[in-house]
DNA sequence: CGGCTGGAAGCAGTT
DNA sequence: CGAACTGCTTCCAGC
């Protein structure tokens, strides 16, 4: 393994710049740029690398950089800002051992600098993997993502069957072919896999799979992959991601186009950024995902002993939070890696535009995946113009791409930032989320995919980021700043690769629907770096759900009064003529405490519409909004997801909603009425979030936040009390079908749910405060964490964890988040494995646990304010 | 020929 | 404990 230190401003030693990392070269160029960018820019480069893939060991066996942020380093995260280092690891499975390509590299784990970020838990959860590089199992998933990236690596499984599994995901990023994983990796997988291979990304995959894979015996799930794959190697790791190989598809054209353009805005903002690019650029490789992804036997045999140290197993994960930060954030930079090698020439088809720069990320650290951000802030709007359709079969990497997500109407969803009037370009982040109840996060078992060809017009390029994998997409102001989003496809993780994950507590099985969330960081005058986010509407992705799910988009009435009796026409997917709409209000603790079944009008019933009759409320003389929830239901497990109502006294304003004509428009800007139009699934009202952010983010969040709590309009009192039922209680509420409802979830990104807005300071780090921090403590963006230093320091070992521990702030109130943490939530990736493995269960009982968990959270709460 | 789809077979986990 | 269901993945085939 080995380690290559420098500190953040500094250039990228040259060393990388050979290697596969011409993208470090960039990032000499500025220190700033995101490691994405550097790939592009590197993109000459990259075709280089490219070539290499198959024989990445070749180069050098950068395949695995490691950040892993060795406790002792990075207590507190924040020492990193030293000098950053990056570790390559290189395994075993290199033909190369360990080459030391790194100039300096010490062996100075962690990249510290880049650590600002870290949360202590972010690994917590996904990104176990991401961890360490070296570590187990992340490493894999990390490496496989760079793979999948296109970097072409090519591991050499070979060595520890184990390792196989990670070839397969990684192999064709975008379809590219080749998967040629020369050999090795084909080798070992020769499996079938590779057919995934193909398959694009994966990426993010891999690395889980990495993690899992070694650690799981078998596929829990796929029992076909059995065969298949072990007919062909290994027994599990029938497709490794590594197949990294992909790069070389990678290699062919499209090179760096994004980069380069890219490259000239490049202004400096990325100081963190540019270190955690010339890491990913290096970790790119997969190295270091690699590391992780194997299994800790085999990586043992291939690794050299420093890799050891970096294996971040259960206890392992104590590292302090900064480095778990990092080592999210260095994966998230992984991608660029990825992409340096493959991504970014795969990435999209040169275009004419060149979207110079990505300043955007002004501050080193931009807010964590996880975290919750506002879709609007001052003059500035992030708005989905046209909704994805509610029905999207994700594919998986055994398969290839079933294309990318498509609107409604026909063509492709459409985003736009309002309000900004600057003539820099910005970037477009896009990454899969969930669209449960809880609070908006990266998805773990759905990643995007970046769809390229001739039928794609918009330029995008992968970056991974804390085990997501992040498109990124060019916001032009020729163009308005509005996007087509062509180029996103999305990919289908296997659960049992996942839910393996160390840390990883939410299992996959019917949790199926995801979001396409939107992020773009805007440079204030002030330095500072506004970020804003917008969701969509949800996306049904499995098949068989789409098929069979009743699934509501949009409902005429958010409220009435508690009599009852108004007419509300629901619109979506799969409704039947038998189909029964029932209302259902629960106490906090999960009871149901009232439920009744609404007049369906069966006449007028569609498949994608119902007229029903609100029922009357069980109690006539309330004085305050009552939210209750209802959903669709085709059978005893057929329902749709809750959607929200409320119920208002007599005297209470109705807010009603003009039904629309069509059903089925195509969703554009639903958001953007207020009220009129069928609102977007209510999914989870903003109230709930509010509730419970005040109490957290208050304390932190600046004037921004209060964006939050707009939505609802009507009803800032969600907060209040009163609606009690509504407030706490929903959070609990898990919408029959999705098992993790529980936590609050943020609404579609339209909806109003609220948001705290994250200013960065041009400095660096996030204040804590002004962050959501969600549940899960996946992804530690570097930022996120770098307050933290100090404060980490007794939960990093397993800071992954908490809830909705705010990383921070709380560390007085540590206590009670840390309950929280430990609660089985799904949310919650509580990084002790134990935990994880009792969590796991079908969404029902998981209902229950998250109501734990919401109990949990409000007491938390209520003990803060 | 390769990518995109729609369908569905084959399994294993749940009920 | 076994049968019936379900849901997940992988394969196939057509466009």
């Amino acid at each position: 393994i080995v380690y290559i230190c420098f500190p953040i401003g500094s250039s990228i030693p040259p060393l990388f710049h050979r290697s596969h990392t011409p993208n470090v070269s960039l990032s000499q160029g500025n220190p700033c740029m995101p490691s994405q960018y550097h790939s592009l820019q590197s993109g000459p480069t990259i075709s280089v690398s490219i070539s290499q893939p198959p024989s990445y060991g070749a180069h050098n066996n950068m395949r695995t950089v490691g950040y892993y942020s060795s406790p002792s380093i990075r207590p507190n995260g924040a020492p990193a800002l030293e000098s950053p280092r990056i570790e390559i690891t290189a395994y075993g499975q290199f033909p190369e051992d360990k080459v030391e390509e790194s100039n300096n590299l010490t062996v100075a784990k962690r990249v510290n600098s880049i650590v600002t970020l870290t949360l202590p838990n972010a690994d917590g959860y996904r990104d176990p993997s991401c961890l360490s590089p070296a570590s187990s199992v992340s490493s894999r998933s990390c490496h496989s993502e760079a793979s999948s990236y296109e970097s072409g690596f090519s591991y050499n499984y070979e060595n520890s069957p184990q390792n196989s599994p990670w070839q397969s995901p990684c192999v064709s990023p975008s379809g590219s072919s080749s998967l040629a994983l020369p050999g090795d990796a084909c080798a070992n997988a020769g499996s079938p896999r590779h057919s995934p291979s193909t398959s694009p990304s994966t990426s993010v995959t891999d690395d889980s799979w990495m993690g899992q894979r070694g650690s799981r015996p078998n596929s829990p799930s796929g029992g076909k992959r059995k065969y298949s794959f072990n007919g062909t190697t290994t027994s599990k790791p029938p497709y490794s991601p590594n197949h990294s190989p992909g790069p070389s598809p990678h290699t062919s054209p499209r090179i760096c186009v994004t980069g380069e353009s890219w490259m000239p805005n490049n202004t400096n903002q990325y100081t963190n950024s540019a270190i955690v690019a010339a890491i990913n650029a290096l970790t790119t490789d997969g190295v270091a995902d690699l590391g992780e992804g194997i299994p800790l036997k085999s990586r043992k045999t291939s690794l050299e002993p420093g890799a050891v140290c970096l294996k971040v197993e259960p206890g392992g994960e104590e590292l302090s939070p900064g480095e778990l930060g990092q080592d999210e954030y260095p994966f998230s930079r992984m991608p660029f890696k990825k992409e340096n090698y493959c991504g970014g020439f795969l990435d999209v088809p040169q275009h004419p535009y060149s979207w110079s720069k990505p300043k955007q990320y002004v501050s080193p650290s931009l807010p964590a995946l996880d975290w919750q951000l506002p879709s609007s802030s001052g003059p500035y709007s992030l708005q989905i113009e046209v909704q994805p359709k509610s029905h999207h079969r994700a594919h998986y990497e055994t398969e290839g791409s079933r294309g990318a997500v498509k609107a409604l109407a026909g063509g492709h969803p459409v985003v736009q930032l309002q309000g900004y009037m600057e003539s820099e370009p910005l970037t477009l982040q896009l990454f899969i989320g969930t669209a449960d109840d809880r609070l908006l996060r990266p998805h773990a078992f759905y990643q995007v995919h970046r769809i390229t060809g001739k039928t794609v017009s918009t330029p995008s390029h992968e970056v991974l980021q804390s085990n997501t994998k992040v498109l990124e997409i060019p916001l032009l102001p020729e163009n308005k700043m509005r996007a087509i989003i062509d180029c996103a496809g999305i990919l289908k993780l296997r659960n049992s690769d996942i839910e393996l994950r160390k840390g990883e507590t939410d299992i996959g099985r019917k949790n199926t629907r995801v979001r396409m969330v939107f992020r773009v960081h805007i440079n204030q005058p002030t330095g500072r770096t506004l970020s804003l986010q917008a969701a969509s509407n949800p996306i049904e992705c499995s098949q068989r759900s789409a098929q069979e799910l009743p699934l509501v988009d949009k409902q005429t009435l958010e409220t009435c009064p508690a009599a009852g009796g108004e007419r509300m026409l629901l619109s979506g997917h799969n409704f039947q003529h038998d189909s029964k709409v029932v209302f259902v209000e629960k106490a906090q603790d999960g009871h149901h405490l009232w439920e009744t079944e609404a007049k369906v009008d069966k006449d007028s019933c569609k498949s994608t519409s119902l007229l029903i009759e609100i029922p009357p409320y069980r109690n006539q003389r309330i004085s305050n909004p009552v939210q209750v929830n209802f959903y669709v239901c085709n059978g005893k497990r057929k329902r749709s997801q809750y959607q929200h109502f409320t119920y208002m006294s007599a005297n209470v304003p109705i807010i009603k909603m003009e039904p629309n004509d069509d059903y089925d428009p195509p969703q554009v800007c639903p958001q953007r009425g207020p009220g009129l139009a069928l609102r977007p699934k209510p999914y989870y009202t903003p109230q709930v979030m509010t509730s419970i952010i005040p109490t957290e983010l208050r304390p932190c969040v600046g004037g921004t936040y209060s964006a939050c709590q707009r939505r609802l309009g009507g009803k800032p009192s969600s907060l209040s009390s009163s609606s009690s039922p509504s407030t706490s209680p929903k959070r609990h509420d898990l919408s029959p079908t999705t098992p993790f409802s529980k936590c609050l979830s943020a609404g579609p990104s339209q909806s109003p749910i609220p948001h705290v807005s994250i200013i960065q300071e041009s400095s660096g780090c996030y204040q804590p405060q002004s962050v959501l921090y969600p549940p899960s403590s996946a992804s530690s963006s570097p930022g996120s964490q770098p307050s933290t230093p100090d404060t980490s320091g007794p939960e990093p070992p397993f800071s992954p964890t908490h809830c909705l521990t705010p990383p921070q702030p709380i560390s007085g109130s540590s206590s009670p988040v840390t309950q929280f943490s430990k609660v089985p939530e799904r949310g919650s990736r509580s990084s002790s494995p134990t935990l994880a493995i009792n969590i796991k269960q079908e969404p029902e009982e998981l209902d229950q646990m998250y109501l734990d968990d919401g109990a949990l959270l409000i007491i938390h709460l209520s003990t803060l304010s």
